[in-house]
DNA sequence: AAAAATTATTTTGAGTTAGTAATTATCGAG
DNA sequence: CTCGATAATTACTAACTCAAAATAATTTTT
C-alpha cells in the first residue's frame, strides 16, 4: 500500500491520498470490529443485524444487493444469526417466493446495544475534527464516493 | 450504516461523516477488488504480495503484523501464493527459526502489472478533486486516522 | 553445560464465509 | 394453462479465520 516508488506528482498524490483514506477507515473497522466480537457476531452477521436495525423489514434478496453477496451465501448467514436468536424469516402472502427478515426483539435489543455503542464510538474518534472540519471532510468524501460510482 | 434515528447534532453529524468516509472506501475497494479477481487472486493474496511488492523480503511473523492475521492463517495464505509461483520461502541462516518470504520474478511481474493498473484506477477516481481538495482531504483523514490509533 | 523460557513457524481442528450451479416453488404474461 | 422469469434454498467446493498444540531453534538462567 506505501506508495515507495515515484510514478510522476499527479499519482503520488493520489495515491497518498488513498492512502489515508485507506489507514483512517482500517483503524476505524479494527476498532469497529473488536465492539463486533464482543457481542459474538462476525462482520456479516453484524451487517446484517445493522441493515435491519437501520432499514427494518427487509427481503432475502434486498439484503444480498445491500450487502453485496450472492443468495447462497446470505442464506447460510441468515441461518446462523437465526440460530442465535437475533433475526426471523416472515412469509409473504402477496408473494408466496418472497421471504422477509427482520429483527426479533431480542435482535432489537442487541441492534439497540450495539449501534449507541458504535455512535458513541465515532463520536469519540471525529472528534479530533471540528464541526467545520467535519462538514468539509463529508463534502470531499461524498464527491469522491459518487464519482467512483459513476465509473 | 444508516443513521435513521435522530441521537442528537453532534453524534448525528459524526455518523454521517463516518457514513460517507465508509462509502467512499467501500466504493474503491469495490473496483480495486474486481482487478484483484481477475488476476486470479484473492484479497489476502493481494495483501502480502503488494506488501512484499512494497517492502521487499519480510520474515513471516512481520507480515502477519502488517496484515494483521495470525500466523496459522499467513501460513496458508503463504502455502496458496507459493502454489500460484508468486512467492517463496527462503531460510536464514542468522536465525534458522525465521523464515523469509519474497516475490519470485513472476511475481514481481505481476506485482507491477496490478499495481501499475492499481494506481492508475486511483489517479482517475481521485481526479475529481483537485490538487487542492486531495491535499486537504488528506491532512484531514491523517489527522483523523491518528487520532483513532491513539485511543 | 544443562534446564527452562522464549521465539518463529507450522500443523491441526472447528467454524464462517464466499461463489456457482442445480433445485423447488411461485408468479405473471400470453 | 403453460412457459419463462423470479425468489430463495440446497449442495458443493474452496478459502480464510482463529485458537491451541506441536516442532524446532535460540536465548536466558542456574
Amino acid at each position: 500500500m506505501k506508495p515507495t516508488k515515484k510514478y510522476g506528482k499527479k499519482i503520488d498524490l493520489a495515491l497518498s491520498t488513498w492512502l489515508k483514506l485507506y489507514r483512517a477507515f482500517n483503524s476505524f473497522n479494527k476498532k469497529s470490529n473488536e465492539s463486533i466480537k464482543t457481542f459474538g457476531l462476525t462482520q456479516p452477521q453484524f451487517a446484517v443485524i445493522e441493515a435491519l436495525g437501520h432499514l427494518g423489514k427487509l427481503k432475502v434478496g434486498e439484503l444480498c444487493d445491500k450487502l453485496m453477496v450472492t443468495g447462497g451465501s446470505m442464506t447460510l448467514v441468515l441461518d446462523n444469526v437465526t440460530k442465535l436468536g437475533y433475526v426471523e424469516r416472515i412469509f409473504d402472502n402477496q408473494d408466496r417466493r418472497a421471504i422477509y427478515v427482520q429483527l426479533t426483539p431480542k435482535g432489537k435489543i442487541l441492534f439497540d446495544k450495539i449501534f449507541k455503542n458504535h455512535a458513541e464510538n465515532i463520536l469519540k474518534y471525529m472528534s479530533v475534527l471540528n464541526q467545520e472540519e467535519q462538514i468539509l471532510l463529508g463534502e470531499l468524501l461524498k464527491k469522491l464516493g459518487k464519482s467512483i460510482n459513476k465509473i
